[in-house]
DNA sequence: GGTAGACCTGGACGC
DNA sequence: GCGTCCAGGTCTACC
């Protein structure tokens, strides 16, 4: 990222210690997929960002003495600083507290050095459509094809940064519900994925799903997980997914790769099932999910 | 409720 | 360079 042109009313956003920006961008692949961008120490949250006004904007979110500091190229009026506030604010988890899961992990070698560390947040998208698109462009592909389809995605169909029309925020429902499945399929190669991500975009845009609701909604986790696998192309995998970027960690999502890595732990490289991961994890309880994914695992995969 | 096959793409591999 | 095989979750049809 060269070239940028970011001043102007600094925005100062406080956290729930322990936190660390960069554990945040480390905490998972999101930060690879566009159109965020960091750099090789993970020092700052960089993003192209399409605020409700429909004002196309650069930010860069930094860490600053335990606090973050969000800047834009360009002033932004009141209401828009409220609402970059929000979505930095969302996307880093500022205002979780993991103080009752640290207690638990610190009696546990392989999670002990969480809380040292400020682990436990997932870096999120502004919107829950988001993620659940990425989501879905997680599934049955290898990790290059997800970075491929999420970059064809931006690329082709989110609102261009003015200052560099070469860099795009990622598209809204409205402007992805605008297209068809064709183009999806063949030009930004979702293949069969295209038709799912047609039908979310629509029924976002129409007002039919309110998928943004799901973030601050009052009902028990197992409702909750019912809701996201009603999403055509959400299944158990992808579901356990958003739950844990809802804060819910009471289900796991169990891939090819948490097929391995509890085969490796536990199982001596033995072929294992989803009954075995859920297993091992079982004793978290409410914390399984988080358990799992900042587990120390014996077995490093490449990548 | 469980299972098999199809879906789509990129990468690895052999020729 | 070309063809084949495989990995990766979810959906649908079927039992």
């Amino acid at each position: 990222m060269t070239g940028r042109e970011v001043n102007l009313e600094p925005l100062t956003l406080s956290a729930v210690l322990p936190f660390s920006l960069s554990s945040v961008l480390r905490s998972h692949g999101w930060i690879q997929l566009a159109p965020c961008d960091t750099d090789e120490t993970h020092s700052f949250l960089g993003r192209v960002e399409r605020l409700g006004s429909g004002r196309v904007v650069e930010m860069l979110a930094r860490e600053v003495d335990g606090s973050v500091l969000v800047e834009a190229a360009g002033a932004l009026s009141e209401s828009e600083r409220v609402e970059l506030g929000c979505k930095v604010g969302w996307m880093l988890g500022l205002d979780q507290d993991l103080t009752s899961f640290y207690a638990l992990a610190r009696q546990e070698p392989k999670l002990a050095q969480m809380e040292g560390k400020a682990q436990g947040r997932i870096l999120r998208s502004p919107t829950l459509f988001e993620d659940t698109v990425k989501t879905i462009l997680t599934t049955n592909t290898a990790w290059s094809g997800t970075i491929r389809m999420v970059g064809n995605l931006v690329s082709g169909f989110g609102s261009p940064l003015p200052r560099d029309p070469s860099r795009h925020a990622f598209p809204t429902p409205g402007q992805l519900a605008r297209t068809d499945e064709e183009t999806l399929r063949a030009h930004a190669g979702l293949g069969y994925r295209a038709p799912y991500v047609l039908q979310l975009a629509q029924e976002v845009a129409e007002l039919t799903l309110d998928l943004e609701s799901l973030k601050a909604a009052d009902i028990p986790t197992a409702e909750l997980r019912k809701r996201l696998l009603a999403i055509k192309g959400v299944g158990d995998y992808a579901a356990a997914n958003l739950l844990m970027i809802l804060g819910r960690y009471d289900y796991i999502p169990v891939d090819s790769w948490a097929l391995k890595m509890v085969s490796h732990e536990w199982y001596d490289g033995e072929p294992v099932g989803r009954g075995e991961v859920e297993q091992a994890f079982e004793r978290w309880g409410e914390w399984q999910g988080l358990a799992f994914w900042c587990w120390d695992w014996s077995h490093k995969s490449p990548g």
